[in-house]
DNA sequence: GGCGTGACTATGG
DNA sequence: ACCATAGCCACGC
C-alpha cells in the first residue's frame, strides 16, 4: 500500500504553515514537512511554494529558508533581490544570500501546533 | 523503468 | 567555512 498524499492537500497544509509565520521570523522547508507529518518531504515543500507564486502575498514565502538560513529560494521570485528585499523589510538581515542570527529568528512551526 | 532535475537535509572530510 | 556524498520524493522525458 502507498501511504502518499495528493500534492494539492499537501500544498494547502504547506500553506497553512507558511501563513502562520509571524512577521519578522523565519522557518525551514524540513521544519514545516516535520509539522504536517512529512518528515522526509522538505523538497516538496520547496516544489509547493514555487507553484504558489511569491505575487500573493497572502503567503509569505520569502521567510521560508534552507536550514542553514539560506535564501535558496531566492531565483524563483519574480525579481532578483525581491526575497531579500521583502525580509530586510520586516527587519531582517541578509549578508551573503543568509540570513543572520538565524538561529535566533527561527520560528518552529510544531511549537505553535502542539498547543 | 531509467535518468536528470529541483525553493531539501544530514553527515563527513 | 567549503565541498562531496548519500538519502529523500515527485515530475518530465
Amino acid at each position: 500500500m502507498t501511504s502518499k498524499i495528493e500534492a494539492q492537500s499537501f500544498n494547502a497544509l504547506v500553506y497553512e504553515i507558511v501563513k502562520m509565520i509571524p512577521c519578522g521570523r523565519v522557518t525551514s522547508y524540513g521544519a514545516i514537512a516535520k509539522a504536517i507529518g512529512f518528515p522526509n518531504y522538505s523538497r516538496r515543500v520547496g516544489t509547493a511554494l514555487a507553484q504558489c507564486g511569491e505575487q500573493d502575498e497572502r503567503i509569505p514565502a520569502h521567510r521560508v529558508l534552507n536550514s542553514n538560513g539560506y535564501l535558496s529560494g531566492a531565483a524563483n521570485f519574480s525579481a532578483p533581490g525581491q526575497m531579500q528585499k521583502l525580509l530586510e523589510q520586516e527587519g531582517i538581515v541578509v549578508v551573503k544570500n543568509k540570513v543572520r542570527d538565524f538561529k535566533f529568528l527561527f520560528w518552529n512551526p510544531i511549537d505553535e501546533i502542539s498547543i
